[in-house]
DNA sequence: GTAATAGTGTCTTTAAGACACTATGTA
DNA sequence: TACATAGTGTCTTAAAGACACTATTAC
């Protein structure tokens, strides 16, 4: 069969097609906890349920493009930070109304950014993530409610979130990622509290400094905090071409 | 507009919806060496090119479940080894037919067990890997004919292949994937063996065997291996509850 | 016994944890 | 100077690499 004879053969019509979304779990650090950008639902299935940002793909459109988009849309803000797929989920009953299978993508923002976005928006809020550890094996997280009681996440939501805390802890320590919920000056106190938030345990000090500074991805600058009323700390920027 | 109006009011044929498809890439190691199954195509578009095995994905079907089916398809082989979801490809461009977006899913089989499923098929073939190591950063990777030249892979799949080998290389240490392609009883020689050709390395007897052992992950069954000339190593098993 | 690989003892090297210590800024 | 945190020296502990050594089986 030639290429012409195929496609003459090929109807897209002929077989239902599945629709086909992203879904972004746009996370940052808040008060020493990791925090995750939700939206509540107006409207049936889950209503009043919480549900993670996301938008169908077009048909000429690009996964990572289509993530991009939809996290412009949201947040209003360029790509910046980090973000990458994370898994693609397609249990045929995880929608109830049609068959949808989505690319979950998982997202960074310095706290900072995101909440200047988060100002003109009134239906997406930042809650904060009760992850158990350790023995997580990316199952369902709870997620702590401004009150303290325990967030209901609509569709398959929870089970994605458990499967981006797992990936992020999981490229913690072999990949730049922590530095994308940094400013691009910090200090290694900084960078030890995001580590600490994501792993949800304390570290050692000397032990990581060493560590980080022996990866040689970031560089002294000789500049130090301000605004501090003790010994200001030296900030530290991450070298050019660490990006990933 | 609300997604649920969105819903209410969305004809499904009203805009084209894009193709879903898995792809296998179904590994194994041969002669310490890497191979894939691939499959060459007879017709347009890459006409002759080489292949990932692959099959669309049912409007009621999981993902999962889709992987699977077209594993027994292929080679007639119920999941058995290790399957799991690798990442998905979406670019617009990459079937120049229409839009077809695959989840690819890696899988790995005992040489023994996937070569008699082949021996019923003429259209797939096993063919090594040429890795480089270090430095592989999930790009493309080259397959080696049996002639010693270089294959030409249909779609992108070459960037499938790379990501493939760089999802196995990094579960490798920290997973019981290695298991999946030793047969239920194998010497601490033969689990090296399979280490060393996914890592395309040479390891360390002692350390390797400590390494092993310390994990916890299998007990000696004091039986030994048969047909040695020489001095018959001990068979080991992968303990129950093991298998991930 | 010889050959060949299984399997181990042990020294060195490397990296992390513990923890106390010194250094240096603000007020 | 007092204070609080930055930043380091060093001891211990755990694990990997190196490498030689002993053990055991087939022949």
């Amino acid at each position: 069969m030639t290429e012409f004879e195929f496609l003459q053969s090929y109807d897209p019509r002929e077989f239902p097609h599945p629709s086909v979304t992203v879904d972004l779990v746009l996370m940052t650090v808040r008060d020493g906890k990791l925090a995750i950008l939700l939206q509540q639902r107006g409207d049936h299935p889950f209503k009043d349920h919480w549900a993670l940002p996301g938008g169908f793909v077009g048909i000429d459109e690009g996964l990572d493009d289509a993530a991009v988009r939809v996290l412009l849309a949201k947040t209003g803000m360029p790509a910046g930070g980090w973000l990458e797929q994370l898994y693609t989920f397609g249990n045929p009953a995880r929608d109830p109304r049609t068959r949808i299978i989505t690319v979950a993508y998982f997202a960074l923002l310095p706290l900072d950014v995101l909440s200047r976005a988060l100002q003109a928006r009134g239906d997406l809020e930042l809650v904060e993530l009760e992850v158990p550890w350790p023995g997580e094996r990316g199952g369902a997280v709870a997620v702590k409610s401004a009150g303290g009681g325990s967030l209901d996440l609509a569709f398959d939501h929870a089970e994605v979130l458990g499967t981006a805390v797992k990936r992020l802890r999981g490229k913690l320590d072999y990949s730049t990622i922590a530095f994308a919920l940094l400013p691009e000056l910090f200090t290694l106190r900084d960078l030890q509290a995001v580590h600490e938030a994501i792993l949800g345990v304390t570290l050692n000090k000397p032990a990581f400094r060493r560590r980080m500074l022996d990866k040689g991805w970031i560089e002294g600058t000789g500049a130090r905090e301000l605004g501090t009323s003790y010994r200001p700390a030296e900030l530290y920027r991450l070298k050019h071409n660490q990006g990933d």
